[in-house]
DNA sequence: AGACGCATGTGATGTAGATCACAACAGCCT
DNA sequence: AGGCTGTTGTGATCTACATCACATGCGTCT
């Protein structure tokens, strides 16, 4: 089957083959089959909106392919984007679970396929399932060490060039880059989304990189960011 | 039965009278006599610190009486209050579950009581109840929730004032004062805490305090606090 | 091609708030 | 009383960064 957006539709959690890596979807078989049996498969294009924080919450959505970025915004028009989420990753988990508004904003910034649960057949399901249940606390506590390290990162530090590094040295981490002497990374956002992130302005993140390439700390080709000398954006990284 | 710091110590969950509005505590009878099994009942002076962020998460803590300052330090000195936590919530669950390192420290502002529980005993208990294993991922959902809102207040808001407006916002709305038109509230921290609540230096609370004042928006006697004009402190607490 | 729309790069300027360095007060304890 | 130690209150200075205002580059639509 093909999605409206040129994508293949994994139609079943019991065959999907990825399911091992993924912390929410690797369910003893008959959770799994509960859960196959109250969620939606849908398909997302680029942009797409999946809901809006101070939403009532509908229900979750698990991230099956694609990423989505989550967003908190001020009515003044400010935007701070709080994380990128990965396959994988339920996203209006809490909000679900306590009836409360949802907290952040969730956009699709590639294509995307989405496992969606009404909230009432996901509480009844929660309830029938240690397992299930104890997966969901996993994952909550998972979002709140992510949001610890946002707060520690914003809070704690002096300068924006440390968030910066401490971003780049983050994303240089994933796909086992972060062993290498030289680790590449793909730079998926602009320097204004970047500047959101750590919470600073756009053209502070472009002179910020300009400084690092002149000091030879980084280098980039295209979309493509090499760490030159990981040593010392860690020290910038690590306070001054 | 008098406890090392002149505190009556509530000596079973079962027979609690704060039980029904806690939370956690509010398990039915079965789950609760479980929990009393492994739970060990203990009272911390004033100052004791329960636990340190980047230890090896050793049980969870639920706050029978007493409030606890959680915070997150940087090696260079620098600490953020992340929040006061108080009775009925439970503190070192995400680390728990996930057997990841604490993400705070927790140090008690007065004298406390507090349940301990063992790690794997803990572990034990949720995958055999699953209305126990629900409660978590409520309070879990509840401090990503608070989290969230720290990261909001920490990166949207473009000054201190705004900041602390906020806070002093949240702080009156406790104990049903937040509906009077003269919220009184007890000021708990010194500057330097609050400053480190808000992310500033102790300098600048004391100077919006005193701004506070000169507008008359504001009115302190001893530790308390009133707020004369609760329309203006909420249009400094809303940008600008 | 040209032209429109975005993403970047870079200078000039203003300001909130950090930081330093004290002074003025508490409570305390002896 | 008088000396501690911890909390406030204030002034002077310095700087990182926001903000404004452009210039430049780069892809893609016609």
């Amino acid at each position: 089957m093909l999605s409206p957006y040129g994508m293949e539709i994994v139609e079943s959690c019991l065959t999907c083959k990825l399911r091992a890596d993924r912390i929410f979807c690797d369910l003893p078989p008959t959770a799994l089959q509960n859960f196959e049996n109250i969620k939606f498969a849908t398909a997302y294009p680029q942009g797409a909106v999946l809901f809006v924080e101070g939403q009532v919450p509908r229900g979750i959505f698990v991230i099956c392919k694609g990423s989505v970025k989550l967003s908190i915004n001020s009515p003044s028009g400010r935007t701070m984007i709080v994380k990128l989420a990965e396959p994988g990753e339920v996203l209006g988990l809490s909000a679900t679970i306590s009836g409360k508004p949802y907290e952040v904003t969730a956009e699709t910034i590639d294509p995307c396929q989405v496992n969606f649960v009404k909230r009432d057949d996901f509480l009844r399901f929660l309830k029938e399932d240690v397992e299930a249940c104890f997966k969901v606390a996993e994952q909550l506590g998972e979002k709140y060490h992510n949001a610890c390290k946002e707060v520690r990162s914003l809070g704690l530090s002096h300068s924006a060039a440390e968030k910066l590094a401490t971003l780049l040295l983050e994303w240089s981490s994933k796909n086992g880059e972060g062993a290498k002497p030289e680790p590449r990374l793909k730079i998926r956002l602009t320097h204004e989304e970047i500047a959101q992130m750590i919470g600073t302005s756009r053209e502070t993140v472009t002179r910020l990189f300009a400084e690092l390439k002149k000091r030879q700390i980084v280098q980039s080709k295209g979309s493509t960011m090499v760490i030159r000398n990981t040593s010392a954006l860690r020290s910038i990284a690590n306070h001054n």
